[in-house]
RNA sequence: CGGGCCGUGGCGCAGCUUGGUAGCGCGCUUGACUGGGGGUCAAGAGGUCGCGGGUUCGAAUCCCGCCGGCCCGACCA
């Protein structure tokens, strides 16, 4: 590839409206474009890097044994309403109508689908069976952000394993997990696997692959001494002390006008710390008002209560529905007295003592509040966030917590798709019975993004060798010089006899215009030839990552800078 | 969805308060000099000022409505 051919538009200044460091890089360096919200274009640059992350990804996959399909991404109403999933999805997914008025949407997961095909399975002795594709996938997000990290349209690798039984279920999700860690060591990501909540995929269990970075979104909890690892939805710690104030006989009221918050009552006279107040939540599950007890320093996770309670639908009551349940505006809410009303409380304030809570009163609050004694605990959960240096549950030690980006996750499905899709199989004792299913799947595009984010410096991108566009770029200082020019042409061909993914800068430009956009673009190896080199019979190769330089003689230039590519090629 | 910011040549911005000539830097084109980290000089090209409506003799600027984008909080590869 000559450089002057290949379509590279790169800036010289950042973007006004991009943040996160990967996007800010792939917009100015010429990997992509916006199109819209969350909708981008990828440019030759950006396509090369993708088909390669896809070639790694895939070549893991299939040898596992897996095998590549390819689904339709428009999907009929019908076989998301057999899942329950077609309104379940809500909003996030892309739903409109034909021209003949038929319902459709657009794919935003396979399980459905592959579930379907999987119905044409007859017998155990098909299984286990791996299938996968790449896929563009339509999430409408509801804030598409920071570049390729959060997108509405994106392609994903999304497999999806069948066997017949728990056990197979276990082996294919190991079979994976451990593809997935050699994917992202080519990939050079450093990712942590991490327990998960399943979200609206459902199942049994689900296991996240994070790579730690503040760009990301999510918050891990992880212990260092025995190697637990849990998204913040699912973490738990050793429960903390107990806490409270002085004990009463029973609760006392007193006023608190004005007070609305946690902080208000901590700060006021007379008032209680956080952790001895109650936090009382109003929740509407599935159309119930529910209150939703933590203690006043804690904070809810809400997707903990949601995997708990296995509702359709949970969202925080309205002012109006808290006043028609309690009788009080949120500020003075208790769950002190709540008659019928259904109590839910973190494992926290088991036993707690003395605390302090709204009255359900306009104005006032209670004191010497015994959870025990005074409040109907329907249900105790674990509902509160984890926090740094808790004791891990289980081994004690403190937790540590940092900011994560979700690359990869798998689930252990179980029955549930296979059973709505009526995919079944004769077992052994010619019972009928539905495949066991996980689904496992790694966003292309977040990865590429995630690269860049973990392999960059002041200067651009720093690709590694096996996602690079290229591998190496060849700059010629004076292009008009036969004799650069000449030489640049032999070494670039010699490279890329031996299969090397070379481009030849041959721009009538400045050197230094050449170097920057080379460092920008992030090739790992550059290797410059110019009249000085020339005259002593050399070329100069140059690592884009340390920045270290050696010369190479001109005949067995070529054979040096191949050795050091397949070196780091893996 | 709630809160904040923004929309002016390809990119980054000024102009708007106080209506009247659309401007700067970079990039781009042509030529010359130049050539080891975004070089210099000269001559050029390029803009429905997000869209619609209103006020006005006159709107990038004032008013109303809409659209789009970014960031912060609740959701996921």
């Amino acid at each position: 590839m000559l450089w002057s051919r290949v379509f590279i538009p790169t800036l010289r200044d950042d973007p006004a409206d991009a943040e996160a460091v990967s996007h800010k890089l792939l917009i100015r360096a010429g990997f992509m474009r916006q199109l819209m919200a969350g909708v981008y274009s990828l440019l030759p640059l950006g396509h090369r890097v993708l088909h390669k992350i896809e070639g790694i990804v895939r070549e893991e996959m299939n040898g596992t044994g897996a095998q590549e399909f390819r689904l339709p991404s428009l999907h009929p109403r019908e076989i998301w309403e057999r899942s329950g999933r077609w309104s379940k999805m809500g909003d996030e997914m892309f739903q409109f109508e034909d021209r003949r008025g038929s319902e459709v949407g657009l794919g935003m997961t396979h399980e459905e689908i592959f579930a379907h095909l999987a119905s044409e399975l007859r017998s155990y002795k098909e299984l286990p069976q791996s299938w996968y594709q790449f896929q563009t996938k339509f999430r409408d997000e509801p804030r598409p952000k920071s570049g390729l990290l959060r997108v509405r349209e994106f392609t994903m690798k999304d497999s999806y394993s069948m066997d017949v039984d728990e056990a197979g279920l276990d082996h294919s999700f190991e079979v994976h997990f451990e593809a997935y860690r050699r994917i992202f060591k080519r990939l050079g990501l450093d990712t942590v696997a991490v327990e998960a909540s399943s979200g609206s995929m459902g199942g049994s269990q689900s296991v996240e692959f994070m790579l730690r970075t503040d760009a990301g979104e999510d918050w891990v909890a992880a212990c260092q001494a025995c190697g637990y690892a849990a998204n913040f939805e699912k973490a738990t710690s050793r429960p903390p002390a107990l806490t409270g104030g002085s004990t009463l006989p029973s609760p006392e009221k007193f006023p608190t006008p004005n007070i609305r918050t946690i902080e208000d009552l901590a700060t006021m006279e007379g008032g209680a710390p956080a952790g001895e107040q109650i936090k009382t939540l109003v929740y509407s599950i599935d159309d119930k008002i529910v209150l939703v007890l933590l203690r006043g320093d804690d904070t809810l996770v809400e997707q903990k209560l949601l995997d708990n309670v296995e509702a359709e639908t949970l969202r925080p009551a309205s002012a109006d529905e808290i006043q028609a349940a309690l009788g009080s505006r949120p500020g003075s809410l208790g769950a002190v007295g709540a008659g019928e009303i259904f109590v839910i409380a973190d494992e926290a304030l088991r036993g707690c003592t003395g605390m302090v809570t709204g009255a359900n009163e306009d104005g006032f609050h209670l004191r010497g509040v015994d959870i025990d004694r005074d409040i109907e605990v329907k249900g105790w959960l674990d509902l509160r966030e984890v926090r740094a240096g808790e004791g891990c549950s289980l081994c004690g030690e403190a937790l540590e917590v940092y900011k994560c980006l979700e690359v990869a996750h798998i689930f252990k499905l179980g029955t549930v798709y296979s059973e709505a899709m009526g995919a079944e199989v004769l077992d052994k004792n010619g019972k009928k019975v539905p495949v066991v299913m996980g689904s496992y799947g790694i966003g292309i595009d977040r990865n590429l993004a995630a690269i860049v984010e973990s392999h960059n410096d002041e200067s651009g991108i720093v690709w590694p060798v096996n996602v690079a566009p290229f591998e190496v770029v060849i700059s010629v200082i004076k292009p008009k010089d036969v004799a650069c020019l000449e030489t640049a042409q032999r070494v670039y061909e010699a490279l890329q006899e031996r299969g090397i993914d070379v481009v030849l800068d041959d721009r009538d430009e400045r050197p230094g215009v050449k170097f920057k956009d080379a460092d920008l673009v992030g090739i790992p190896y550059r290797v410059t030839v110019g009249p000085k080199g020339l005259e002593n019979g050399v070329v100069e190769l140059r690592r884009r990552k340390t920045g270290e330089t050696q010369d190479l003689e001109i005949a067995h230039a070529a054979v040096s800078i191949v050795e050091a590519v397949l070196d780091e090629r893996r």
